[in-house]
DNA sequence: TTGAAAGCGATACCAT
DNA sequence: ATGGTATCGCTTTCAA
């Protein structure tokens, strides 16, 4: 119950403001705000000598207060989850760094199932982001969604919501599920099996009902189709061994690559089997795991630089705005065939 | 009643302010403030009926000003580079969350060798965190880490800088680098070898400083020690490449997990040697990856709840500010012993 | 306890 | 181009 009851007793010497700088040098605080704001209509000799006086005395504009007469915060809120797959890291970092390339400052929101999402996200509100970015495969209903954007600028990446009014960002999971079909067709194989992640995520499910679907126009069998809770290493590595129990099985397509590395090293570890020889694995994402020697794992490529890049257009261009209409921006993927379901080294 | 009048963007509508929410209920600004105010001076009845008509308006207070008045952001600035190694993310998580149970929020700093790190970290300075906390291996100077956290309390967090005032939680390394070095020699090895990774971090140098130490005081001989430039995967791959081609080596312990997981599957998979019959392999960090049965790796446990709580703990009382002395902390870790040092489970 | 008013440190709209 | 000045929305004295 302790809380906010420390006073800011060493906080150190307080920065100088505008105001004062202002008077030091003799001219309007007004001056000293137009010399740090690009464009304004001050004449080179006088932002020269501002920014001179500045760099002198260490002064720089409190951001805060710019903030608060500007209405506009340049932060961008993003709300995240999944952090034990190593697909949100990544993508989380390329997409903070390139927002910081436009000057935007990124306010992480971690939304854990235990508690009250709702508590969580109050936050969200009360600072003001320009925008919000979703990357959170964690179920938030699509009226908590809409109560916590309300009124700015929102993107969902990689994850659609059916009744919610967000613009959202998805690589193309369908055409990398159809695509997965595809190749196992192509190899020859006959009875193929599904491992699901989380069942109800948008991602599991178009990922699903598409490879489902593909499979059924090439005339294979779906041999296998396990219900998943979730995207681990640990559910990949039993979902494998079950479908190993269950036998006559080729190719097992896995949700994503870190249920496909579980469910590679079950197969050969524990199941005994040779991968691709006895049977092939295929992943989702393309992590960065995929691509070692020991994995080399065929897998759907989520271009995270493009997902990335159009999720930072959309906030730049302020499109998924309140009034605009929401729309869905597929990003197209790439299979990257690698040994996990042909034998031999390709790229 | 409503319509988008104002603003031509169509950024919705204004939300309430506490001024306006006192007029409709008929009380004075001051008293919505109270309300909102944990241990104000408001009478119960007063508080209620002023939260109950909020609930109503949807009247929140915003933050953004109520910064400017308090000069107190309730913002943690969180440095961060190395993404890559699956510790940092775990570790920002675990950190954002504590940080959010005491109202704090995180704004994440991303910084990247490539650019000039100083402007990177202009923002630092004028958002005004009320804390920093920098979690980057990458190379920061004293000089610039005093200027970007000048005047507010400043934690590192699993590293240290010898020049810097700054305070800073790390795990015991040295103290495990000596348990492996002792569990090698348990374990009967004589001659070991020692992996680094990037050669100039702090975590890097006292891993290896004390292995090196203890190695010699248990008379064991350090067949290699090889330099690193990163802490990859492929950089532990190759590094164990290196080692197995020299051959006579009984056991390696590499700088951290990424780099064992490489080095392991590159003695098993291309130097066709049994792990570990053949070489024992430990690392340090026990990310989640080092206990997946595949790799079922020995390694240093850092304690990522402890040094969470331990920065957690620093940042809310207020040490590690400006006036006080710099302090390490130094948190203990813990041995797990896997397969990749003994052929049967123990865990 | 409550209300009025003075900041907090910038921006932006006026005049000049 | 420059200087005044009214915001921005909240916190915090200071009186009542």
């Amino acid at each position: 119950m302790d809380q906010q009851d420390d006073k800011p007793s060493g906080q150190g010497r307080k920065p100088i403001t505008a105001r004062e700088l202002a008077q030091l040098i003799g001219v309007s605080q007004s001056a000293v705000s137009r010399a740090f704001t690009p464009g304004a209509s001050v004449s080179p000799k006088m932002r020269e000598r501002i920014l001179t006086f500045a760099r002198e005395l260490d002064y720089q504009p409190n951001a805060i207060a710019s903030m608060l007469s500007k209405r506009r915060t340049n932060i961008v809120g993003i709300v995240v989850s999944d952090m034990e797959n190593p697909f949100y890291p990544a993508l989380i970092e390329r997409l903070s760094r390139e927002l910081q390339k436009i000057g935007l400052q990124s306010l992480m929101f971690n939304v854990t199932k235990g508690s009250n999402i709702e508590d969580q996200l109050m936050a969200l509100r009360q600072y003001n982001v320009d925008a919000v970015v979703i990357v959170s495969a964690t179920i938030l209903s699509a009226a908590t969604l809409d109560w916590a954007t309300e009124n700015r600028t929102a993107v969902l990446v990689n994850r659609t919501i059916p009744d919610s009014k967000l613009t959202s960002v998805c690589c193309h999971n369908s055409e990398g599920a159809s695509a997965i079909a595809d190749h196992f067709y192509e190899l020859g194989h006959k009875r193929v099996a599904y491992v699901a992640g989380l069942a109800h995520t948008s991602t599991n499910m178009e990922r699903q009902g598409a490879f489902i679907t593909r499979i059924a126009e090439l005339g294979l069998t779906l041999a296998a189709n396990l219900d998943g809770t979730e995207y681990s290493y640990e559910s990949g590595y039993n979902s494998a061994l079950a479908i190993a129990a269950k036998g006559s099985v080729d190719a097992i397509f896995f949700a994503n690559d870190i249920l496909a590395a579980g469910g590679l090293d079950a197969l050969r570890d524990e199941a005994g089997l040779r991968v691709p020889e006895d049977i092939a694995v295929a992943g989702f994402d393309d992590i960065a795991m995929a691509s070692w020697p020991h994995y080399s794992l065929t897998t759907f490529r989520q271009p995270i630089n493009q997902i990335v890049a159009a999720t930072v257009k959309i906030i730049r261009t302020g499109s998924a705005q309140p009034g605009r209409p929401a729309k869905t921006h597929l990003i197209s993927g790439e299979l990257k065939v690698r040994k996990s379901t042909i034998g031999t080294a390709l790229t």
